[in-house]
DNA sequence: GGCGATCCTCAGCGCGTTCTCAGGTACGCC
DNA sequence: GGCGTACCTGAGAACGCGCTGAGGATCGCC
């Protein structure tokens, strides 16, 4: 468990008082060392205060979502607008608690968190051993990552999101390019080319079937 | 999409939430409005708070279940036992969350619920053990998967869209075939053996009947 | 300004698809 | 069985789709 507090204080009050539930716990005391620590250490929960040196709550939660790491998050606030809280569950937090609060209640909703674990991520774009996550724009094939242009993401983002079906190169234009674009409809072909490349090697994988007449088709199995 | 939810402000700030992902939201805040609301209107998907004033969520789903709507339903509970989860599902919802849950995870098991209500693809056309999808533009015989060109494609879409009839040279020429063509209807001869040589070997089958003097036939049987 | 990344255009080529044509085959009728 | 006609099929030519490499235009960054 990974306790960030700015309050020295109070953060050590509450390692104190966590360790004697039973809990193991790291104690940090700004957004920056939040993040690396979050990042390289697989936590089963996080308490992060919203108000925070050189990154604040909010961001740390955006970066680890972006980053693909969905521990839960119980935020800590000293407001209570209701901006705060929805803005805190927007950006990923789990749960929240408003400052001062009771360390029963602490400790309660911490279990609760544990209890339920780690959130469904969201929906993540496979075809066999190909993924694509649209929140973290990361593509990879098994555990190798593979780096995208935006056009080329948003291709083969399109391509997953109709798997199986054959989509064909005027529907490509339409939901991939902007409206604005009447060039030639060979650019799909080229792009269709990149990601080949990018996709299937050195994977020697074929991917992108080509229907000729048709269209393209990308099939689960990948 | 509908959100139904006693709480104003939390219903207030999920429906904000869910219109900046891009749905379209109605807001009700009982259960009598909810089910009026939810027989009325096709809503692709209802978020659905389990305690409600007038009639439960319980109640709301069984009733709108019994009147034929199957409008995928996300319960939500403040409770987090078993057997409320259980009686939910038994009821006729489609999933759960409890309360509090992170709004990341509501609109992806949203996404979820609305990927898996989606896929109802219009009917696979068939004859028999062939099958052909205009979808993803697949053949197969059984699961033996058979690759046809654009024009045979046409062609036996045609006729397995008037399966059982027979259907004249002319009328494939007019349907099949771009009506600027004025050739020799022989083409159509060419390309029913085309068919015929990639359907029926090496499966040993005569799926195309020639009727001679009038046209061409498919049968159920295949 | 130079440089790299990204996006797009263009022309050439390979090859799959389409269609024509001619000759062969099978059906139906007398 | 013989004949006419409708249908089938193999070969090949013409066409056009899709792939690719080269290169220009634009933009952000050092």
């Amino acid at each position: 468990m990974l306790v960030v507090d700015d309050e020295v204080r109070l953060a050590e009050t509450v390692q104190r008082g966590l360790a004697a539930e039973g809990f193991v716990v790291d104690v940090v005391h700004d957004g920056e060392e939040a993040l690396w620590a979050g990042t390289e250490n697989a936590y089963d929960v996080i308490v992060l205060d919203l108000m925070l040196p050189k990154l604040n709550g909010y961001r740390v939660v955006e970066q680890l979502r972006a980053r693909g790491i969905w521990t839960p998050v119980l935020m800590l606030t000293a407001k209570d607008g209701e901006y705060d809280q929805a803005d805190a569950l927007d950006l990923g937090a789990d749960d929240y608690l408003t400052k001062p609060f009771s360390f029963v209640v602490l400790v309660a909703r911490l279990r609760a968190l544990l209890r339920r674990g780690a959130p469904e991520r969201p929906a993540v774009l496979s075809a066999g051993d190909l993924t694509l996550d649209p929140v973290s724009h990361a593509v990879a094939r098994g555990d190798v990552p593979i780096v995208l242009t935006p056009r080329e993401f948003g291709l083969l983002e399109y391509l997953l999101r109709h798997k199986g079906e054959v989509v064909t190169k005027s529907e490509i234009l339409d939901n991939v390019w902007d409206s604005a674009y009447d060039g030639p409809a060979n650019v799909v072909e080229v792009y269709i080319g990149y990601l080949r490349r990018k996709l299937d090697t050195p994977f020697d994988r074929k991917s992108i079937q080509t229907l000729r007449g048709f269209g393209y088709r990308i099939e689960d199995k990948g």
